[in-house]
DNA sequence: ATAGGTTTTGTCAAGCTTTTGTACAT
DNA sequence: ATGTACAAAAGCTTGACAAAACCTAT
C-alpha cells in the first residue's frame, strides 16, 4: 500500500543527513520528490521518500552528477526499464522481495508486470513458478513457514483483487473449490483468473470446502463445470462418494498436484498448469457446449 | 476488553509523564483521546487511552511532529487507514498530472488505482468523467488543444495496454467501431474493456472506420452485435444508409455522445456511459442469446 | 535495456582515465562517440560508451593509430551480421496473424521478438516493413480496409505500451505529432521509440494534431525539435504558413512518406525510415547542440 | 592548451506562515 | 475545566549567488 507521509522535511533531512534546503532544491529542479502537503502547507514525506534520497546520495556518491542521479534514483521503482524484463528476473525479483517481507515491493513489481504484460503472462511465467518453487523450498526445509504464510498471504490477496466481480458476464459458469483439508488455493485463483479472462463466470468457493457446500452451489447455479482442486492426493480419496455422485449430474474436473484418476469416478483430471488447463477446458467446451 | 474510564487526568497525566495542558491539548487539537465524563464533567480515561499516549511518545521521540504521531497513534489499532482514495480525488490528480503534461505521474496513478480499484470503477468513475471534464472545458476554451491530444494520447496508450488480447475467449463477438470522420474513439475503448471484462469477445477497428469496413468485420465474423460510437451526431447522418442495410443483418447500436433515434434505421442507441450500457448490452444478450 | 546516457564528460573521464579535450576530440574526429545531449548543452554518456573508450585504449595500447583504433572501437560492438535472418520469416507470420485477425497471435509473436531481439530491429525489420507491404497492397486493393484497421489497431496497442513513460529521462525533448487530417501515426510512434531509446525524451501529441497545439507545445516545452510527419503530402501543404513560422523559432523537420521540400520552408526533410532517422537527428543534435 | 562564456548545483537570506508546548484568565 | 494567548521552533517561497564543471572556438 502506498506509504503515508509522515516525515516533515526536519526529520527526514536529520534520517538523511540531507540539508532541508537542499531537498527542497532537489524536489524543485529534479521532481525526485512529491511529498503531499498539510493542511498548512508543510511538506510530508513517506518512507518510500526516504529510500528515494538515499538512492539519489548513492548515485551521487559514485560520481554521477545530481540530474542524472536523481533521474535513476526515481526510476528504480519501476520504470520502463522493468516493463521489459524477462520472465527470470521478474520470478528472481518477487522471490527476493517476498523472502524480505517486503510488501510494498512485491506490489510495486506485480503493478508494473500487470500493466506491461498479459495476466496470463504473470501467471504462468511468474507467479505459478516462482510457488513451485517456494514449495521445493520448503519440503527441503529450507523456507521457513513463516515465509511461506506471508508470501502466500501476500499474493493471494493480490489475486483476489484481480478477480473482483469474475462471477459477472456471459460467459459458461464453473464453480472452483479445494476439498475439506486442502488449504492451498492459489492454484485454484489463478486458475479461476485464467478461465475468467477466457470469458467463463467464477463461482468460487475457495479452500477447505466441505463437499457438500459444492454440491449445493452446483444446485444453486447449475454450472457448466465443477472444478476441484488439492495438492493432496488423499483429500481427494475421502470424499470420492461424493465426487462420484456429483460426477453423474454433470462435468467434474479434479486439478492440482494431487490429481489422479480416481475408479469409476467419472472426473476428468487436469493435470497440467492452470493455464493451460484454462485453455483445454475453454476448447472443450467450445466443441461440445451444453 | 472495552476500556473502561477509570483514570483521571491527574493520574493519566503521572503515569505517562505528559503534563494535563498537554494532554488537553492533543485531545483538542489532535483527538488523540476520547475520554469518557464523569457526572461532575471529570475526564475519564481508559487503559487504552494510556497505551495511545505511550503510543504517541514513542513517535515524538522518533523524531515525528505532533500532527503526524498523533495520526499514526490513533491509526494503530483501528485497522489500517482506507487506502482507498476516493473517486473525485483520484479525478483531481489525475486532471493536475495530465495537465503538467506529466506522463510518469500519470502512469504512476494509474498503476495505483488499478491495483487497489476494478477496471470498472476506474473508468467509470475516474477516466471517463476526466474526459468529460475535459471536453466541456475544452468547448468554453479553458483546456488548450495540445493538452488534450496529450492528454488523449496518453490515456489511450495505457487502456490499449489494458485491451490486449481482448478478442480471445468463449463469450458472443461485438465488432466496435467510430464512423468515418469520427476522431475519438477513447469512449469506445472503455467500452470494449468493460464488455470484454463481462466475457465479450471484441473485433475492434478504432476511430475513422468507413462504414464498408464495418461491413466487412460484420460478414466475416458474424458477430452478435456491431457497436458504432461518434461524439458528432452528423457522423451518423452521413452513413444512414448504409447503417439501415446493416441493422437488417444483425443487432446494431449506436453510441456515443452523438448516438440518437435515426428514422427507420432499426438500431438501438445506448446513451449512457460506457460502463452502463456495457451491462444493458449483456444483459439484453443473456435474455435474448442467439 | 538500451543504455542511457547518465555519465557527464567529467566522470567518464574519471572513470577511464581520458581527459575530456581528447574524449570530445575523438568524438569530432572519430566519431567514437555519440552522447546525447542535456537540454542544457552537456554530453551525456552511457555505460556502452565507457566500452568503447577503453577498447580504443586497449587498441591504442598495443600500438594501432588512433583512427584506426577508432574503427576497431566502434565496430566491435556491431553485433554478428546474422541481424537479417529471420526478418522475412517474421514478417511473413505477422502478416499472417493479422490477415486472420488472430490478435493473441500477434501478441505471441511480438512478445517472442521482443524478448530475443532489438527493439529497433523489431521495428526496422518486421513491423515497419509490414505496415509498407500492407500500405502498398491496399492501394492495390488487395487488402481490405477493414484488415488494415484492425492491424493497425492492434499494432498501435503494443506500440503505445512499449512507450510507456517516453517523456521521462534525461535528452532533449522532441515534439511530434501528424498534421491536421492525417491519421497515419504508427511510422511517428516506431520514430518516438527509435528516439527514446537514443535518449531523448518524447512529448507526443499523436494523430490529427492542429498545428496551433503543435505551436502550443513547442512554447510550453522548448524542445529542441519539432517533428510532423505525414503520409499525404498535401498534409504539409495545407500549413505550410504556420510551419515556416514554426521553423523560425526552432528545428522542425518532416517525416514520413509525404515528406517533400517546401519553399523557403527552413524546415528539414526526413526522408529515410524511421530508425535511420533516428539515428540522424540524434547525429545532427550532436555537432550542433542548442 | 587556452580563453571566454554558459550551465549546473549547493547554499544562503529575507519576509512570512504554521505548528506546538506552555501559560494564564475565567 | 475551558478557552485564549503567546512565543519559540520549524517551514514555506522567492530570489540570488558563487564555485565547479562544461561548452565552443581559436
Amino acid at each position: 500500500v502506498a506509504g503515508q507521509g509522515v516525515l516533515r522535511i526536519g526529520e527526514l533531512s536529520r534520517r538523511s543527513g540531507v540539508s532541508p534546503e537542499l531537498l527542497r532544491a532537489w524536489e524543485r529542479r529534479y521532481h525526485l520528490l512529491r511529498p503531499t502537503r498539510s493542511s498548512g502547507g508543510l511538506r510530508l514525506y513517506s518512507l518510500e521518500d526516504l529510500e528515494r534520497v538515499r538512492a539519489m546520495q548513492q548515485h551521487l556518491a559514485s560520481g554521477l552528477a545530481a540530474a542524472e542521479a536523481a533521474v535513476l534514483a526515481t526510476q528504480a521503482e519501476g520504470g520502463p526499464a522493468d516493463a521489459l524484463r524477462g520472465a527470470e528476473e521478474s520470478r528472481d525479483e518477487l522471490a527476493s522481495a517476498l523472502a524480505a517481507f517486503d510488501e510494498p515491493r512485491t506490489n510495486a513489481l506485480l503493478d508494473t508486470l500487470l500493466a506491461s504484460r498479459t495476466l496470463d503472462w504473470v501467471l504462468s511465467s511468474v507467479v505459478l513458478p516462482y510457488l513451485h518453487e517456494l514449495g521445493r523450498r520448503w519440503q527441503r526445509g529450507e523456507a521457513s513457514i513463516a515465509q511461506e504464510h506471508f508470501a502466500t498471504g501476500v499474493l493471494r490477496g493480490r489475486l483476489l483483487g484481480l478477480a473482483r466481480d469474475w462471477s459477472r458476464g456471459l460467459g459458461p459458469r464453473v464453480v472452483l473449490a479445494c476439498p475439506p483439508g486442502e488449504q492451498h488455493d492459489l492454484g485454484l485463483i489463478a486458475f479461476g483468473l485464467a478461465l475468467h479472462s477466457r470469458g467463463w463466470r467464477i463461482i468460487y468457493l475457495g479452500a477447505d470446502t466441505p463437499i457438500d457446500s459444492v454440491i449445493e452451489a452446483a444446485e444453486a447455479f447449475a454450472p457448466t463445470s465443477v472444478v476441484i482442486s488439492a495438492v493432496n492426493a488423499e483429500a481427494f480419496g475421502r470424499i470420492s462418494r461424493e465426487l462420484r455422485a456429483l460426477a453423474r449430474g454433470g462435468n467434474v474436473y479434479l486439478g492440482g498436484g494431487g490429481a489422479h484418476d480416481l475408479d469409476d469416478i467419472g472426473a476428468v483430471v487436469l493435470g497440467g498448469d492452470p493455464i493451460e488447463e484454462a485453455d483445454r477446458l475453454t476448447a472443450l467446451v467450445n466443441e461440445n457446449p451444453r
